[in-house]
DNA sequence: CTAGGTCTGCAATTTGAATTGCAGGCTACA
DNA sequence: TGTAGCCTGCAATTCAAATTGCAGACCTAG
């Protein structure tokens, strides 16, 4: 508790240093004291830890935890943050321009999120909601999942498999496994669905799956980027979204967050399905000795 | 004084509303209000009285004079107009406020659109570009990295490890093979990085394989949300990054965002290996047949 | 299943800000 | 010059925020 409050500095240089100690009425707080800095330097203990959900004294707690004083000093600190920012109430736009001009040392962070954001405000009127439908419905009906995805789709599809499984579907990754391949894909049948991914490149891999998956009749839904769209029968379903700009964008946030959208809303017309499966898979993991969660 | 207080607008209406009712007292204190709005918001009516010259009970009367019922409520009409321009740059935490009140139906991906925006608008404030530069300055002197992260983490340390290994670093992905988890944390030198992922709680595995690298003298990383953000040995650098909602956001958005950030400016700090890597494996990539490309 | 430790919410207490009654001082005007 | 009206600072009081002790709840390890 010795330990002195730094003069200047974010709110996250705090957080990491004390992380060891942190409860969860902390994170919850810090949850809300993140989300808005503005709000947070403002108000006082009761209202931000109302808006917590959480009782005054825990605000009281995570202050001294964090090596304060007290609360008022540590609304002090996140004040006196804000007020060194103070002068850039700029809107996004206006500051992706400003930077452009400047030099491009030490902004890496912020320049990433221009452009992801970016990415992302683009996807908004690019895909439509009957497109992320149509991918749901496949997947409610299908009596087998296959995912599939080299390269940088592979970590993709691993966390889609991860997801779907935990939402009570029967789903194999095809990502790394590529001597399983033609066992995984001989067992395809006219019920099964077979999610491709693939960006930058079509890779010679998917269009193999592609063709078999065709011929043994089962429904193939894909997502790409622009610049691997092409695939020779064509997919059932494909959503096709643009990774932003044509630079060393490596970034898998936008295919991610759509493939968020389609969990999300398989789970809304799966009769509850998905629900109850990650409810059992909750259950499940609470009855596990610690030592095995996760 | 039964004057309602105006609900919106700024001070400069008020003073010139009531400017024949000012006091000397009154006018030193909005000589101060109204060159720092900042400052005036967020202090309390002592702090600004002293910083005025007036005795504290001026700010008071000041207030009560202005149309208001003492001076918290003052203080509260200062603090909306500021928070009212802070909130235009938030147009998608508003928005997705304004849809969590309608109906869900329909408005699947647009709404986690305005989830992910908000949550990657609230990282420009949360975390530094130092934390990022230091993260990426542990990278570039490692011998080897190890990158270890299990449940959906694993998903992205594949992406991590993928991505390093392309910029030519020797890199083992601890995701998935927890069978040779002894034997790669047996080798480590006080040369080599352990960079660690967690998310939603702190896994045990996770925590052993902190314990022994702290044990073997390896440089530790840690890139957790709020809710794993205990290590016990604390890591050498650690960024702990909120997800959004505590709702079900299963998303990897903004860790990914953090890694490809430090990634990218990994480059720019290592004379060129990374660059000169991406090209070779490219040419490299171009010169096999076609079949196994990717 | 039990014991130990930690976290959380409640409630009592403390602290400090906010408010107000009062007295002194200034000014304007007769 | 006297006096009425207003403003200001002081100090006592009120009120709300902040703090802390305590007991129940939870989790973990044995």
């Amino acid at each position: 508790m010795s330990k002195p409050a730094p003069s200047s500095g974010f709110l996250s240089d705090l957080i990491t240093r004390n992380a060891s100690r942190l409860t969860g009425s902390d994170t919850r707080l810090l949850d809300v004291l993140v989300k808005d800095p503005v709000r947070a330097a403002i108000e006082n203990g009761k209202e931000v830890s109302l808006r917590a959900g959480v009782h005054p004294a825990a605000a009281v707690r995570l202050a001294k935890r964090l090596g304060f004083e007290g609360y008022p000093e540590f609304r002090t600190y996140l004040q006196s943050s804000l007020v060194d920012e103070g002068n850039d109430f700029e809107n996004p736009a206006a500051r992706m321009a400003a930077r452009l001009v400047r030099a491009e040392e030490g902004q890496v962070l912020s320049s990433i999120l221009d452009s992801e954001i970016a990415a992302l405000e683009a996807l908004r009127t690019a895909v439509p909601d009957s497109d992320i439908r149509s991918f749901s419905e496949a997947l409610r009906d299908a009596r087998k999942i296959f995912i599939f995805g080299r390269g940088h789709a592979a970590s993709l599809s691993s966390l889609i498999t991860l997801r779907l499984q935990r939402s009570g579907y029967d789903v194999a990754d095809l990502g790394d496994r590529t001597h399983h391949f033609a066992e995984m894909l001989n067992t395809l049948s006219p019920a099964d669905v077979v999610w491709l991914l693939a960006f930058r490149r079509p890779s010679q891999q998917i269009s193999d799956a592609n063709g078999i998956a065709s011929m043994r009749g089962a429904k193939r839904l894909a997502l790409t980027d622009l610049h691997a769209a092409r695939f020779d029968p064509a997919p059932d379903h494909q959503i096709c979204a643009s990774r932003g700009e044509a630079g060393e964008s490596q970034s898998l946030v936008v295919p991610m967050t759509i493939a968020n959208a389609i969990i999300l809303d398989l789970a809304g017309i799966d009769a509850g399905k998905s629900i109850r499966s990650l409810e059992e898979f909750k259950a499940f993991r609470q009855s596990l000795p610690p030592r095995w969660r996760r």
